[in-house]
DNA sequence: AAATTATTGTTATATTATAACATTGCATTT
DNA sequence: AAATGCAATGTTATAATATAACAATAATTT
């Protein structure tokens, strides 16, 4: 099981995380020869600033102020089709919203672990769990070509703070609370 | 592995699919002593006329049709949110449309396979998948809530239509044409 | 029947995404 | 370097999906 997660919640020298994601975006980009435009490249600086999804607008916004101009969507879309298209990012349909891959190339599961609290998505590459979907898909007759794995819940973060503000929860009501 | 996939892709009297799903839903919104009044009637009817996810606006256009009346999208919305809350129906994020639960109420894993030609798409309950993102779930610390997990290819009978039309794409290129 | 609540109607608008065509800029050939 | 072709971006308009806010109606309870 190949992840992000632990990076996606520690604190960590995020820099390094855009750095590598620029510089593997480079070589998959010369190595398809494909061109990584400033527009393109910005788009997926933005992506990588933070581990949680961004939806179109707020690239929009973002890169408009990155760049002191206005940007029409249809920039921010093309960027996007791009990136997307290497592997280089992934869209997560039920945000409507797009985030960098952290393992492009790999063959992976597009598994993601959203947070319903913070918003951070971590990805997760997850062997046995393409094989069994395989298995089913092979059962059903169904020949499977692409797919979208969303979880929700809580991050490891989000779990612990919600553990320790309703830590008598997990017991009885009559223990929380006596007049 | 509980799934509707056999009868989503062979002739059936599909009149006993809308039949079922109807009950169900009297049955289950007795129990939550909800209504289902005509809109929300009619709405997951309409869902269940094929095994195709439909769009809002489709939905509208259909139920326009149906009452003779003109309907604006937030009845649609309404009647959707109604059912989805009911467990009745399920959102596939990845087309922006609704489905009807072939079984509401069943502790089961929103997992779809979806024709990409066809636009089919059946609904598998997958005990073992479910077990294993609930383990790669808590190895990430990650509290799961909900799940939505589409898979996209080739149902049964595109898949063999497919086969049919290209039978020698198995085989090398010289033995497809010869001079 | 009156009061309360749930449901639907209506209007307007937010949000996400794309079509179509013009313009610019890079890359290759001449 | 000029001409050509193609890839990328700019620009305008609009399509497609979804929701907010408030008014009217219908069902249920008192």
């Amino acid at each position: 099981m190949l992840t992000n997660s632990r990076l996606v919640h520690q604190p960590h020298d995020h820099g390094r995380c855009i750095n590598a994601a620029l510089s593997r975006a480079e070589e998959l980009c010369t190595a398809s020869k494909a061109r990584l435009t400033p527009t393109r490249k910005s788009v997926l600086q933005l992506l990588w600033q933070s581990h949680q999804p961004l939806g179109a607008y707020q690239l929009q916004d973002q890169l408009s102020v990155l760049t002191g101009k206005s940007i029409a969507p249809p920039t921010i879309y093309r960027a996007i089709e791009f990136l997307l298209g290497l592997g280089l990012i992934h869209r997560i349909a039920s945000l409507n919203a797009y985030i960098g891959c952290p393992f492009p190339g790999s063959d992976h599961s597009n598994l993601f672990m959203i947070c319903s609290q913070c918003g951070s998505a971590a990805e997760v590459a997850h062997n046995s769990l393409n094989e069994l979907l395989q298995k089913a898909s092979d059962k059903a007759n169904f020949t499977l070509q692409s797919q979208a794995l969303e979880l929700f819940g809580l991050c490891p973060n989000c779990s612990l703070s919600a553990a320790q503000n309703r830590p008598l929860n997990t017991e009885s009501p009559e223990n929380s609370h006596h007049d």
